[in-house]
RNA sequence: CGGGGCGUAGCGCAGCCCGGUUAGCGCGUCUGGUUUGGGACCAGAAGGUCGCGAGUUCGAAUCCCGCCGCCCCGACCA
């Protein structure tokens, strides 16, 4: 491909918009320019990745006998009534206003049911694996850093039709193992975290996501990987806070001006693991008060599950003084003035020894025994993890705490759509049932936006081989000037595509410090560079990009050398 | 939706507080010439409803009010 007659608007200044790197360089790039926000139009060079990140996906959903499916982002509004979901996306779908009853598709499970209900009936339809590769529309309240977060991107999304729970168990397994294989085929460093199932139920869920300041998911990783978790559920080992032999009776001392965990520390030295934190929250307008030990992070995830509540919130500040006496800072759970549910941390299991809120402004209870002197409902890891803790697994390393993107997400759902729309299917007893579904997602443009965050440096990007989008960037140097220069660079171009590899060949008459830093920034793997210096000793530069590396080659040698660096790369 | 920032040539910005020539600068673009191994140089040129609307004023990019758009933080995120 010439790049004299290639529309490529490379950038030299940081587009005022972008933050993040991979926006700036999808920028500078020219692979995207954005029409509104979270909306991207993708410009030639930024779609060559796109189209080659969608032929990966295909590759591999066609390997687990995914079938592809083109359905529309036009829906009838009506189906999403039937399963309840227009209420539960709210302002996240998007309403057509000139055509009452269309909607835009935010993702496609309510279509593929209609389609199973239409013609799957019988156990022996199935299992089936049906996936499309299309554009949806969410309208996100806030779209942000580039194509991360957009209003309109594009999705694999897939289904699986099972009669059985084991048909959707091996479903969901086939589609983790490909899940694997298209980010390890990306050449994206990524990490599998169980999600919490949330308001779905309790189906099994997994997110693929790829560590990065810029995500907005935290998880705790363990270095080797060996464990990784979303922070919601994520665990760590913690050494047991041993009782006190001496176990003297409760009592009452002032404390005025201590008003927090590190107050109490600093001002009555109390060991932190000997404080005990109260925390009010409000679950389905029920207060409960949660223990937590020292300054512990309560888990508001993890606090939901063992409540089962489904709304919970902190209590507000005349709340809490109506119902304990106190103000925050003085609140414990012995002598509240309302009796209410108080649930502790597990690391409070059997300690005593123990100080907290006497409900009772400036004062607090020491020697307290949670066995003894207290009413706990019940222990339960409610604490959020910090780094450094130990892995859970036992291996001895510590956790790290990570934001992270979401690049994919696997999820067995269960009847949920089928029983709402009525998709059932006859077993082998003629028995009615509504079809076992999984839901799989993959976002695209979020593969290209992670990859770029993860291989990029100070001059541009660095494609992998399978994502790049020409394998090799052919530089002529003083093309004008030099008639063997042009005519190397055209036989060069002539056979690298007639050896199947795609070749960016920039003839433009521009000096070559420009050529040089737009090769860099759009990141070739290769760059093969071709000029008079090396020329007139008949040889020919050749530049790997990530790693810098240069070397003189003869001309007689360059295609073998290419061939060989470039099958070193892949 | 709450808080903050921004909107001036294709891109990046100055000017605005303190109203007053013909609204500047860098990059890019066009013409001619000289250059050609890490974002060249000289000469000339084109390109602006100063986001939109309404006001104050003799006079508004600049001050007041309203609206729109974009970015960031927060809330939200099947």
């Amino acid at each position: 491909m010439r790049q004299s007659t290639q529309f490529l608007p490379t950038l030299k200044e940081v587009p005022n918009e972008a933050q993040i790197p991979s926006h700036q360089l999808m920028v500078r790039a020219a692979m995207v320019r954005q029409l509104a926000a979270g909306v991207f139009s993708f410009l030639p060079l930024g779609y060559r990745v796109h189209k080659k990140i969608c032929d990966i996906v295909r590759q591999e959903m066609d390997a687990i006998g995914g079938q592809e499916f083109h359905m529309p982002a036009l829906n009838p509004i009506e189906i999403w009534e039937q399963t309840g979901r227009v209420e539960a996306m709210g302002d996240v779908m998007f309403h057509i206003k000139n055509r009452e009853g269309l909607v835009l598709a935010p993702t496609h499970e309510e279509i593929i049911t209609f389609h199973a209900r239409q013609h799957v009936h019988s156990y022996r339809d199935m299992p089936q694996i049906w996936y499309q590769i299309q554009t949806k529309f969410r309208n996100e309240p806030r779209p942000k850093s580039g194509v991360l977060r957009g209003r309109q991107f594009t999705m694999k999304d897939a289904y699986s039709l099972d009669a059985t729970t084991e048909g959707l168990d091996a479903a969901y397994d086939k589609h983790e193992q490909a899940y694997r294989n298209i980010y390890t085929r990306c050449g994206l460093r990524f990490f599998i975290v169980g999600a919490s199932s949330g308001a779905m139920g309790g189906s099994k869920s997994q997110e693929f996501m790829v560590e990065s300041p810029h995500g907005e998911d935290t998880c705790a990783v363990c270095d080797d990987l060996s464990y990784a978790a979303n922070i919601e559920v994520a665990t760590s080992i913690l050494a047991a806070i041993p009782r006190l032999a001496e176990n003297p009776s409760i009592e009452e001392f002032a404390t005025p001006g201590a008003n927090t965990i590190d107050d109490l520390i600093q001002k009555y030295s109390i060991p932190e693991e000997r404080c005990a934190k109260s925390v009010v929250y409000v679950a389905d307008d029920q207060p409960v008060l949660v223990l937590m030990c020292g300054n512990d992070e309560l888990n508001e995830s993890k606090l939901q599950g063992v409540l089962g509540a489904t709304a919970l919130r902190p209590a507000e500040a005349e709340e809490l003084f109506a119902w304990t006496g106190a103000h925050a800072g003085s609140i414990g759970p012995i002598g509240l003035r309302t009796p209410m549910r108080v649930i502790a941390d597990q690391r409070l299991q059997h300690v005593n020894g123990l100080v907290s809120g006497a409900n009772k402004d400036g004062f607090h209870l020491r020697n307290i025994d949670l066995d003894r002197d207290a009413t706990i409902e019940a222990y339960h890891d409610v604490r959020t993890v910090r780094a450094g803790e130990l892995c859970p697994t036992g291996c001895g390393k510590e956790l790290r705490v990570v934001n992270a993107i979401e690049v994919g997400h696997i999820f067995k759902l269960g009847t949920k759509y089928s029983s709402a729309l009525g998709a059932t299917f006859l077993d082998e007893n003629g028995k009615e049932h509504p079809i076992i579904m999984g839901s799989y997602g993959i976002g695209i443009e979020r593969i290209m936006a992670c990859f770029i965050e993860q291989n990029h440096d100070e001059r541009g990007i660095t494609w992998s081989m399978s994502l790049a989008p020409y394998h090799v960037h052919l530089l002529g140097l003083g093309m004008k000037k030099s008639e063997s220069v042009r005519a190397v660079c055209e036989e060069l171009e002539k056979a690298f595509t007639a050896a199947g590899i795609d070749v960016l060949f920039d003839d433009r008459d521009e000096s070559p410090g420009v050529k040089f830093n737009d090769a860099d920034l759009l990141g070739m793997p290769l760059q093969v560079i071709v000029g008079d210096k090396n020329l007139s000793a008949g040889n020919i530069e050749v530049k790997v990009r990530r790693t810098g590396e240069r070397r003189i080659v003869a001309l007689d040698d360059v295609r073998a050398d290419v061939r060989s660096l470039l099958h070193g790369l892949a």
